[in-house]
DNA sequence: ATTTTTTTGCACTGGTCAGTGCAGTAGTCG
DNA sequence: CGACTACTGCACTGACCAGTGCAAAAAAAT
């Protein structure tokens, strides 16, 4: 056998031998708040063994090792984001044509996020986005962002393709500059929210422009 | 003798015993390029031995080894970016009263610093910054970047103290990102020139609406 | 010239880490 | 039941790394 399927997604298949005596997407959760806590490099494979409960020679034969197992992590992260933060970015809010509020929507979104309680600060994705840890998942991320942005404002009603372009880019840029003050203050809320509000402000200025 | 006087500059001070054979300020210097190079964690005290040609226990001695020499080249960094990238904010340009002229002359030099052949993508401090490397560097570089915008609206004419805060908070933030972008993309000329370009296309926008 | 002071070069160390080898275990299949 | 297959736990390893100890070297002071 030259390669092992990665465990995938969590499927009794009616497996011949022992069978698995952990849960694959229990296993990547646990693996994404370990990677999110201290970023890929200083994790080491002992965090992961007491935070999944899984031992080192498992996780090598199941998940490939300490680097699958973070790009299993950022993939369900990212499919996590498409979801969750992403979600009025990429599908339309509930308003349909309504592209501002769906942006105002995103922002209020990132606050939440970085800021709540029990969170940890930043963005499993952004935070080891500058150590190169996973360039497939830092990409696949920008496009999201920048993508949805700018869906967001033509939906918005913003046809100069300049100025969609410039203002979706500044954006983009400004929501990784936000979450890496969020993993610096240690997702400082005051902070934090004075620059989204910083954001909200602007595209809110934006929206009452263009009425 | 309990603590160890950093070399700070060089200064052939009349010392007793034998004197140095490095000059501390290129020794600081190798270290920054080094450290740029590959970053706080994954740089080497034989990275370090090599880039500078001196010994680790002269390191040690001299510097503080690995985090005291980084510590010294980011206090360095940042006094080069002060002097450099950032004096359109912090000094004011040849145009007196051009706040937005101001602005958009340190957008010109953060393009021309991440998109240079010859420059090392991003920056010493935001490369670290989501790491932890240097916690007071990181909040300098900061306070630096968005108190030279904020007296740059200022001095632009933005009587409005919101939008003075909000677009300096925005800019700030947005150059945070713009600096990461730089370095997952490996300094890719056309993705930072398009997205600085987005940052100084708005401020432009800014300024003929402030006319 | 000898003493004193500081730097320098080298070899070493204790610790940490990702990954492995293997014997044992827990199921399925015939 | 017995063969087969896959997963698991443990102990181990080779590599790497930051920092140290120490003797030699290079100057100044006396």
């Amino acid at each position: 056998m030259v390669q092992k399927a990665s465990a995938t997604s969590n499927s009794a298949s009616k497996g011949r031998g022992r069978p698995r005596q952990f849960d694959a997407d229990q296993v990547i959760n646990a693996a994404i708040w370990a990677f999110f806590a201290k970023g890929f490099e200083a994790t080491t494979l002992g965090d992961l063994e007491d935070a999944t409960g899984v031992d080192r020679s498992t996780l090598y034969n199941s998940f490939g090792g300490k680097r699958g197992l973070y790009e299993s992590a950022t993939s369900t992260y990212l499919d996590l984001a498409r979801t969750g933060l992403f979600a009025p970015l990429l599908g339309g809010g509930p308003d349909e044509n309504d592209g501002y509020g769906d942006i105002l929507e995103f922002l209020d979104r990132l606050r939440s996020g970085l800021t709540s309680a029990t969170a940890i600060p930043g963005c499993l994705i952004v935070n080891d986005m500058a150590a190169g840890a996973d360039p497939r998942a830092a990409q696949r991320y920008r496009e999201m962002l920048e993508e949805g942005l700018t869906a967001a404002l033509a939906r918005a009603g913003e046809n100069d393709p300049q100025r969609r372009s410039d203002r979706a880019g500044m954006l983009a840029t400004s929501v990784l500059g936000v979450n890496l003050v969020s993993k610096t203050t240690d997702g400082d809320a005051r902070e934090i929210g004075r620059l989204v509000d910083a954001m909200i402000d602007e595209v809110g200025r934006w929206r009452a422009a263009a009425t």
